[in-house]
DNA sequence: ATCCGTTGTGCAACTAGTTGCAAAAAGAGT
DNA sequence: ACTCTTTTTGCAACTAGTTGCACAACGGAT
């Protein structure tokens, strides 16, 4: 129930076209909420036939051309009630967590070279989060705006120092135990 | 893909009808993978099916009757094929965060107080991890699940610290902020 | 002129998770 | 014996996200 309003948000920081929505997934907005653009598009319709928002007027409804949208009032209306409306936070679903206790029933064979993997993917992840940081949140950026947008970037920052952190300690645990059981 | 694997988890960890499973998603497993006693049924039916699992004998193959089921060698050797394979983390979906950025353009009117809400669940949350960790985790426990175990245990918590402190950041921020931009 | 890669839009089918409801058995109270 | 509640199992419909592919326009290269 989310990506409706994430492209909401993302068209009141800037009227786009589904592909630059896309693009814009993929950088900022999804570093929280990612989405292919094959949702987008299809959400793009949906909002415009809920009067949510609406093709900028550029003539050519053809297929294959450019097509921008706005959000019209009753959209950010919405966005407002669905940003202010209390949501509880949905249990986390984490892949590596559940497979780090399978290999305790299983044997930890393979597993350790994934977790290097993360690793270094994490902090890839939080050097760019840096650089954003370093870039945009200097000092005398201090509107409220900025402000949430730096609050934001931070929880990105400590997500990923965390991340770093734990795999870094797990792959040093790893070192300390015995042969895996799969292979005594 | 990853609800069949936490269930072959929790069946290797201790054979169990389905209830008792979904018992067990919401307290342990479902700290990290959660699901619902529909989806657990319906798994169990096509774990069984592909030959991963297998009821116990117990007869009565009725409805209403207890049915608890145990893993075949086929399904202990998916669940180690499964683990040992590289996986990418799939990118996070944060909704709190998708509605504060939100709230830089629509105004922070009503999010501080889910805020706060989501500050005492996690908050609660961590001090439940910590009473595990006392209680599961005492000095002598040491053997390689143990120890597997325990780093899943610290993930929680550090997962955990992490938001309780990111979010009293945030309500900290929010109290410098100027009046909400939705209602000057 | 026409072929060809790129940009931009979109449909359709599939997979995974959620919600709502119901039916069979077992035990408890009368 | 009988209803009534609880336990346990399950179906069906819905929602959200993913994957695979197709089709139109545009701009350059041959």
């Amino acid at each position: 129930m989310s990506l409706p309003h994430a492209i909401l948000t993302a068209l009141l920081e800037k009227p786009s076209s589904g592909l630059e929505l896309t693009r814009r997934f993929d950088r900022s907005i999804g570093y929280f909420w990612s989405a292919t653009h094959q949702q987008i598009y299809r959400e793009l319709g949906k909002l415009e036939s809920e009067g949510y928002i609406r093709a900028l007027p550029t003539e050519q409804p053809t297929r294959g051309q450019k097509k921008s949208y706005e959000v019209l009032p009753a959209g950010r209306a919405e966005l407002a009630r669905w940003t202010a409306a209390a949501q509880d936070p949905k249990p986390p679903r984490d892949t590596l967590l559940l497979r780090l206790r399978a290999s305790a029933m299983v044997g930890t064979t393979g597993i350790e070279a994934d977790l290097r993997r993360h690793l270094t993917l994490h902090q890839r992840q939080l050097a760019e989060y840096e650089e954003i940081q370093q870039r945009d949140f200097g000092p005398g950026r201090d509107t409220p705006q900025d402000r949430l947008q730096h609050l934001i970037l931070r929880a990105g920052i400590d997500l990923e120092t965390f991340w770093t952190r734990w795999l870094t300690h797990a792959l040093e645990e790893f070192e300390r135990l015995p042969a895996p059981e799969g292979s005594p």
